[in-house]
RNA sequence: GCUCGAAUGGUGGAAUGGUAGACACGAAGGACUUAAAAUCCUUUGGCCAUUGCGGCCAUGCGGGUUCGAGUCCCGCUUCGAGCACCA
């Protein structure tokens, strides 16, 4: 019987759907894992081959523990909300729910060929009412609730009204847009907006007035992270800064706990340091500087509170609401010139110009500390977002300042002892302080660091300014402008927002005729007929964000058909976290700072009881596409083989890798791809035409895309899973090259080798001999140890290592093959379960329990041992295994050679690591 | 600019501080074939010696620690990733 892995493959995947061989239930009698891959978005491209590098990983593991006695969960599902299937919507006038059914049946298909341990009866899509009913509803609990900062936890807004019902702010903990101040007394006279606008400063899902990315081309908000200089990540059009009202989630209120709780992950360092980044805690201070004859007292941030005897000038933002309060008349012309002059630049011609720029306010600050008088100017190059949008400018230690004192001819005050600032500033944070004296402060002769702390400590002391700590992790802005998305659970009843009862969830996304705003601007909703609550008040028009869905999508997943819970405590006490999640480092400050924060909302809730959803990630690495090209000589319809192009004037030409193997491109297929190459000619070499190469993004237009299905057709699921996981670290990007997979699949015939020759069944029960069991335990230490440590690339290599070694030995023992069957089958499932039932298995090897290796059967019988001389290696001795350190060193300096190397010198010291090296050091 | 990571044959890549280059691809030679495919065997880092068994040089560059460094430390170079007028 040959090797035939169509007929193996589609008769497995069969029989596992009909005996459910991957559905899981909670069973406490087991120890459970939870391996999670990130869902994908269905696009209308369907997967390429880079798309299953991650599942195979993960499927591989699943396999593994569940094997080793664990009770795996391993679902998978659908990000199914999307910008694409609205724009094919807008084009087409199809509805995204069409596209992406179609969509997401198609990746089904290509899933299924690859042989993935799913159990897809807990399945999920983002844009199934009975999921996102569950998103609605945290949207509802989110407006329902406020950070207390004090309790460090989220609490129902009723307590916060209860407190300003006794209270008003006085002694308010809370996490707040604004700092407010009112009374008790207050707080009763206000009327009901008045209320609601209030607490809207303090609710963890509110509406705010925010400057947000607005993309005119998308026409939608974007968040931070779906920005990147400038441009929208999907489609890279230009975003500008918009004031809008619009729903936000007050996930900088979660910073502080965000940022500690990567200490308890098993991730990456750099991805924590991305995620540590993006947080951007800072700690310094906020200081109050007067203005002079005026009661406006700006208030600026600062890390640098020592450096406060430098400050030579002021600069606010110029979005800054200071600007307006403090700006001279004689001056505001100019002021309200250059803010003008800024307004008409968008966010990317701000970051690109570079070029130093600002206005005097006329206006005077008054040092703390010093007494002087220093101008306030207002300039670019401070932003109104961080900080309090005002600063405190010591050009002589800050190069942004020290560009502006140089470019307006603004005094520089050095005040580290030694640093020259007359071409540059000092910006390192050492040396002794100088000229730092003053008000009652002196940090002369301290080391900055101490400085610092010093300065912070007086200024808190003196009531100039607090100790404070600034984060750059903003809110999250949570309204989208578009119909493909969930729709918020809101109405508004004389304009104020009111949120609809749970009982009324899943608030379903209403029909539209056109997919485009209305023509008055509203969002796409607007269409809509009939969109009001049950009493009649109009509905929110915008929809939630990508990220909505995939937040919390984890936790549904352990209990995905509850309708009375997002997840039942039940199945949530049993899955707890996700133990293991992969997927791609793109998601690094979206999706996971937002699960992040809506896991640990969850569990102030709670609802989950793990403050951490993912415990341990990977990131593998993507695959990019190896692209073929061929020469074609100018003007003509010849084409030259790579090395011959030299000689010629050439033109390269993309050609699809589909026709090309390794890199011989196949000339009839290529004649037959496009009409134009019919009749084209080549110069050969040897015969072939062969391709040149490059490494490049995968993409359509390159001609480089690999459709998975191409090859799980030509070489089978299992050979494209272990030829997957042999291209390299998984971690690492790396382009996609077919040229090596026949030795992957020659791997998988000789294992078949091992049970047939013709069709003879050679297994048999004999005794399996020494060497047999040694090759065979080599590699369950090999691969156990390799799976553990996600490096796959070398476990595939041990079992080719193993097949060659038992193919040599002859071996047939069942009981040997069983052994390797069984700790193939996560790699190669198919072949495995196919060669376990030819063993005459009768359960299915998944259930296999994961073999244990010998150390009996991997000892050697002799050791060779090479010795060296002051590191050099000159001979070596073979000794019994189990010789004795003493007596391995006894035996190598009586070796004949060492005699010729001892002669003369003195034995410094002798080194034996055992099994392994003698080192002698002579002298 | 700051932070993190990487650099090893023709290629992808292996190497708990202990004989660098596992495994695979590619290439060369051979066997079986009328022939091809498939399969199997041998060689394959470089240089020298190849009727001998061997020798020398090699893990981006320069230092250091060590009996011994691809691996640890210091300083560079190059590439990749993240953040970036964040005060």
């Amino acid at each position: 019987m040959e090797y035939n892995h169509k007929e193996i493959e589609s008769r497995w995947q069969r029989y596992w759907k009909e005996n459910r061989t991957y559905h899981t239930e909670i069973n406490p009698d087991k120890p459970k894992f939870y391996v999670l891959d990130m869902f994908p978005y269905p696009s209308g491209a369907g997967l390429h081959v880079g798309h299953p590098l991650g599942y195979i990983a993960s499927d591989i593991y699943s396999r593994y523990k569940r094997q080793c006695g664990f009770n795996v969960l391993h679902p998978m599902g659908y990000d199914a909300y999307g910008l694409p299937a609205e724009q094919y919507a807008i084009q087409t006038g199809q509805h995204p729910e069409i596209t992406t059914r179609t969509n997401i049946e198609r990746y089904r298909s290509q899933l299924d060929k690859i042989g993935f341990c799913y159990d897809w009866d807990r399945e999920i899509r983002t844009c199934d009412p009975n999921y996102y009913k569950w998103t609605q509803w945290a949207f509802i609990k989110m407006f329902g609730h406020y950070y207390d900062t004090a309790r460090d936890r989220a609490m129902p807004v009723s307590d916060l009204v209860a407190h300003f019902e006794t209270n008003g702010t006085r002694g308010l903990t809370a996490a707040c847009s604004e700092e407010m101040d009112f009374t008790a007394d207050e707080w009763r006279a206000m009327d009901e907006k008045a209320k609601s606008d209030t607490l809207m400063n303090y609710r963890i899902a509110y509406l705010g007035n925010t400057m947000v990315n607005w993309c005119p081309e998308l026409g939608t908000v974007l968040a931070n992270d779906e920005v990147s200089e400038g441009v929208s990540i999907r489609g890279g059009y230009p975003v500008e800064q918009k004031l809008m009202y619009q729903w936000c989630l007050r996930v900088s209120a979660y910073a502080e706990r965000l940022l500690k709780g990567l200490d308890t992950l098993d991730w990456t360092e750099s991805l924590k340091e991305t995620q540590r980044n993006w947080i951007g805690k800072s700690e310094g201070a906020e200081m109050i500087f007067p203005i002079a004859g005026s009661d406006v007292k700006l208030q600026i941030f600062t890390t640098r509170a020592d450096t406060v005897f430098g400050v030579t000038f002021m600069v606010l933002a110029p979005e800054s609401e200071y600007v307006d309060m403090v700006a001279t008349p004689d001056r505001r012309q100019a002021v309200s010139e250059y803010i003008d002059s800024i307004r008409h630049k968008t966010e990317r011609e701000r970051m690109i110009d570079k070029t130093v720029s600002g206005v005097f306010t006329g206006a005077y600050a008054v040092n703390p500390l010093t007494g002087k008088e220093i101008p306030v100017w207002v300039s670019d190059y401070v932003l109104a977002g961080y900080g309090t949008g005002a600063i405190m400018a010591v050009p002589a230690h800050d190069s942004r300042d020290y560009a502006f004192a140089r470019h307006f001819d603004l005094p520089v005050v050095p005040l580290i002892e030694g640093a020259d600032v007359s071409e540059q500033s000092f910006d390192a944070k050492s040396g002794k302080m100088i000229n730092s004296c003053g008000g009652g402060l002196d940090l002369n002769g301290m080391e900055v660091k101490d400085a610092i702390a010093a300065a912070k400590r007086f200024i808190e002391e003196k009531g100039i300014g607090k100790v404070k700590v600034n984060y750059r992790l903003r809110d999250a802005i949570f309204s989208r402008q578009r119909y493909w998305g969930e729709p918020f659970p809101v109405y508004y009843k004389n304009g104020i927002p009111h949120m609809m009862d749970i009982s009324e969830l899943p608030l379903l996304l209403p029909e539209v005729d056109k997919y485009l705003p209305t023509e008055t601007g509203e969002p796409p909703l607007g269409r809509a007929k009939n969109w009001t609550n049950a009493e009649g008040y109009p509905i929110e028009l915008c929809t939630m964000p990508g990220f909505a869905g995939s937040s919390a999508y984890y936790l549904r997943y352990m209990d995905p058909a509850n309708s009375e819970a997002l997840v039942s405590k039940e199945a949530d006490e049993y899955w707890r976290n996700v133990d293991l999640y992969i997927g791609g480092t793109e998601h690094a400050t979206g999706h996971l700072i937002y699960s992040r924060f809506w896991n640990k909302f969850l569990y102030d809730l709670d609802v989950v009881c793990e403050p951490e959803p993912f415990r341990k990630l990977i990131n593998q690495g993507m695959i990019q596409g190896r692209s073929n090209f061929v020469y074609r000589i100018k003007d003509t319809n010849t084409f030259v083989s790579y090395n011959l192009r030299k000689d010629y004037d050439v033109t390269p030409i993309h050609v699809d890798v589909n026709i090309v193997s390794n890199d011989i491109l196949d000339l009839d297929a290529f004649r037959a791809w496009r009409p134009d190459y019919a009749d084209a000619e080549f110069i050969l070499e040897d015969g072939k035409y062969v391709c040149g190469y490059a490494v490049e993004k995968m993409s359509k237009s390159m001609f480089n895309v690999v459709n998975p299905d191409d090859i799980v057709d030509r070489y089978g699921a299992d050979t494209l899973r272990l030829y997957e996981m042999f291209l390299g670290p998984l971690e690492q990007s790396k382009p996609w090259d077919t040229n090596g997979i026949d030795g992957v699949n020659r791997f998988l015939k000789k294992l078949w080798g091992l049970f047939y020759k013709g069709d003879t069944l050679l297994v048999n029960d004999s005794e399996p001999s020494a060497e047999s069991l040694k090759s065979l335990h080599k590699l369950i230490k090999k691969v156990t140890a390799d799976i553990e440590a996600f490096s796959y690339n070398t476990s595939v290599a041990a079992f080719m290592i193993c097949v060659n070694e038992l193919g040599s030995q002859k071996c047939a023992s069942r009981q040997v093959l069983s052994e390797l069957v069984t700790v193939l089958a996560p790699f190669a499932p198919h072949i495995a379960e196919e060669l376990w039932h030819v063993l005459g298995h009768e359960n299915t090897v998944c259930d296999a329990p994961w073999p244990s290796y010998n150390e009996e059967y991997l000892k050697e019988s002799s050791v060779k041992y090479p010795v060296s001389f002051n590191g050099k290696v000159r001979f070596n001795i073979e000794v019994a295994a189990d010789t004795p350190k003493e007596e391995v060193e006894k035996l190598a300096l009586g070796h004949e050679t060492a005699a010729k190397w001892i002669e003369g010198k003195t034995v410094r010291k002798v080194i034996v690591v055992p099994g392994k090296i003698v080192n002698v050091v002579v002298g």
